[in-house]
DNA sequence: ACGTACAATAGTAATAACTACTATGAAGAA
DNA sequence: TTCTTCATAGTAGTTATTACTATTGTACGT
């Protein structure tokens, strides 16, 4: 994991951007996250080792990483954004009683795509699909 | 168009909702409108018709027919949400650049419903999805 | 190592969509 | 008509995010 951030801010710094600690950490910790973390959960989490961090910092760098296509932003609605460093191909599962996301693999809906830019002449470039449910946790919690 | 408007609204009544000619110009607005309006836009069409109205009428409205289950809420990440009052079960395709949001059919997805749940140990209860791309005639202006 | 240029940061003000709150007004029951 | 209750208008508050600005720090050439 880290190797790969060390490699993802020398691909950046190609383009003129500077490798800061903040940056790095803030990478870091996305890179080694399963959890889909807010910019607000970041900045609590890194708080402790960076205590003048600015939360603009945050989300300057998450834009950043997200224009260089190093890391995918999943809006929800009124909330917060989610941020994923996880690029490979793949879908989330996001319960409705404790918001957590959950990933799962499964072929690219291509076919859909098709049949969507057949009916309406649209070119399409992308898709998004998310299954909402009960984790299993809150599942049993629940009655 | 404007004989469900009614039906709806007496449906509501046998819930204590009291028929308003605020309520009833929101509903019809969006029973007749194909466009997936935003509040404000909503606000602004009914303006010249209600020039006293609020904007938290507008919302509040807008939430109780989407707690009735009379309209779906689309939600986009930091922009305001859209609304639908097309029930039936159909998918949309988004434009990148103008934005417009155009219905589709396609049969619901159950597999990917039943993979994800399978994966996950979710209890599903539904799942979203969209295409994303340009509309034909933002397809032919831009280069 | 040193100096310079300019990108990045911290801190804060601003924005935008939406919600909460409150006093006034209108439906509908009796 | 009178009373109860819900809805409205108007406004203040909230929250996530962006914009702005003075200061700091990184990288590069010397
Ligand atoms: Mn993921
Ligand atoms: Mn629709
Ligand atoms: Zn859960
Ligand atoms: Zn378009």
């Amino acid at each position: 994991m880290a190797a790969s951030v060390q490699l993802a801010l020398e691909q950046l710094k190609m383009n003129g951007v500077r490798m800061t600690p903040q940056r790095h950490a803030i990478l870091s910790y996305l890179m080694d996250s399963k959890s889909h973390p807010t910019a607000d959960e970041i900045y609590k989490a890194l708080s402790p080792a960076f205590p003048s961090m600015s939360v603009a910092t945050i989300y300057n760098n998450l834009r950043l990483f997200v224009e260089a296509g190093l890391v995918r932003e999943l809006t929800y609605g009124d909330d917060s954004s989610r941020f994923d460093a996880d690029l490979s191909d793949h879908y989330h599962a996001i319960c409705k009683s404790c918001g957590q996301i959950v990933d799962f693999g499964y072929p690219p809906l291509l076919e859909v795509e098709k049949a969507a830019s057949k009916e309406t002449g649209f070119t399409v470039q992308g898709h998004r699909m998310e299954i909402y449910g009960l984790c299993s946790s809150c599942n049993t919690t629940a009655k």
